[in-house]
DNA sequence: TAGATTGTTAATCGATTAACAATC
DNA sequence: TAGATTGTTAATCGATTAACAATC
């Protein structure tokens, strides 16, 4: 019955909804997919399409209500839900995950942040404390949880992620720089720091400049 | 002469990088396509077509040499520059940022860290110390800086980015939730941590259960 | 109604996969 | 040499863009 949707469109779904917000706080209530194609830099023939994988969000003549259609594509992407985060490592990046106020705007509840090391156990991360491994297993039985952020070693982080799937945590929202390896029931999201900086590293080496190639005739 | 590589490729080549140091790091000294392939779970075919498209790095009947092909793929990524890199914005992901030694290993050397708060500014953050938002015209004419890592506030980025730009640095890696709307001879790295909680959320909702659709019949 | 703009089909483009000859 | 595996061309697949009829 439901079509699959391919995942060039989903990776697409959080920028229109991006954009949607900004047009609301602008107290802008309706768009039209040319004047959106024009502030997003994307067709409008890709917008229509990517809407369309839904069923149809506008209206022939008016354009798309964007209070609707941020509402609808935020229920697409599951944002209408409550989720309960766990922070798996407590260095750096994992207490600024915990600080960052910004996602519980969105749904988003830390409520709980792990780690070996007994120089961090104890200490108190914004409003949580960072609590012992061992507690791990305990915590995820007496509260719910879906989603786990991990900013562990490299090394630990699959042993760790299959030890929370099978405690039946299926969302990884995954800050180590390896593949999990998880098995395709697993909810996986990639944040790999290292793999952005090489892409910018190779983009700053391949900049295109006007005295090269097709451009040279271009200026001057 | 050149021809333009997709980046379709280029995203995939720092995951092929990361894939052969771990392999360099168990002994391996060789790997064919098929091998590779299997680990990476990705097909052969698209392996051999990603490296052809900068010359064959492979010999018929042997396949590739592991230490070579990751640093034929390095210097594709201009991972053997040394980037200097300041950081806007010295919050909890800057500060995070700063204090995370794996990228200096890497050739990306954090030389600076900016702020507008007075209460940040002269703090210090690994080794260095926050400075005030309005040195940076002086810090840049008088350091060499080839990147900007912004993780100030979303209303501030695109403008910030915007006068570094003018300032003659080219490369972004930016971590606000909005698109820096930067000519194309910048160099954007966009890491948007809030889009992708959103896909995690979207994957989360739309896991496919044992129970539905075409799997009904293939447990039990 | 006429004008505007969607929803949707058809055409194009690009990326992935398959196949196999070249060659180590 | 024979076997293995690449480099590369051809076939397929999927995603994007163009076009336009439907309709508000």
């Amino acid at each position: 019955m439901e079509k699959k949707i391919s995942t060039a469109v989903i990776k697409r779904l959080p920028r229109y909804y991006r954009y949607l917000s900004e047009l609301l706080d602008q107290g802008i209530d309706r768009i039209s997919s040319g004047e959106l194609s024009r502030k997003m830099n994307v067709t409008a023939s890709q917008i229509r399409q990517d809407f369309n994988n839904f069923g149809g969000f506008g209206q022939q003549g008016y354009g798309y209500n964007v209070d609707y259609l941020k509402n609808e594509i935020g229920k697409i992407l599951g944002l209408d839900k409550q989720y309960h985060v766990i922070i798996l490592g407590a260095g750096n990046l994992g207490r600024a995950l915990a600080n960052y106020t910004g996602f519980i705007k969105r749904g988003f509840l830390v409520c709980g942040i792990f780690d070996v090391d007994p120089d961090k156990i104890g200490k108190s991360v914004g409003s949580l404390r960072v609590q012992d491994m061992s507690e791990l297993g305990t915590f995820v039985r007496e509260n719910p949880v879906e989603i786990a952020a991990l900013t562990l070693p490299t090394s630990k982080a699959p042993g760790v992620a299959k030890e929370l799937l099978d405690m039946g945590i299926y969302g990884f929202w995954n800050f180590a720089a390896t593949d999990l390896h998880l098995p395709e029931e697993a909810a996986v999201e990639n944040v790999h720091l290292a793999e952005s900086l090489m892409r910018l590293s190779y983009n700053i080496a391949n900049i295109p400049h006007e005295s090269e190639g097709d451009k040279i005739n271009e200026k001057e």
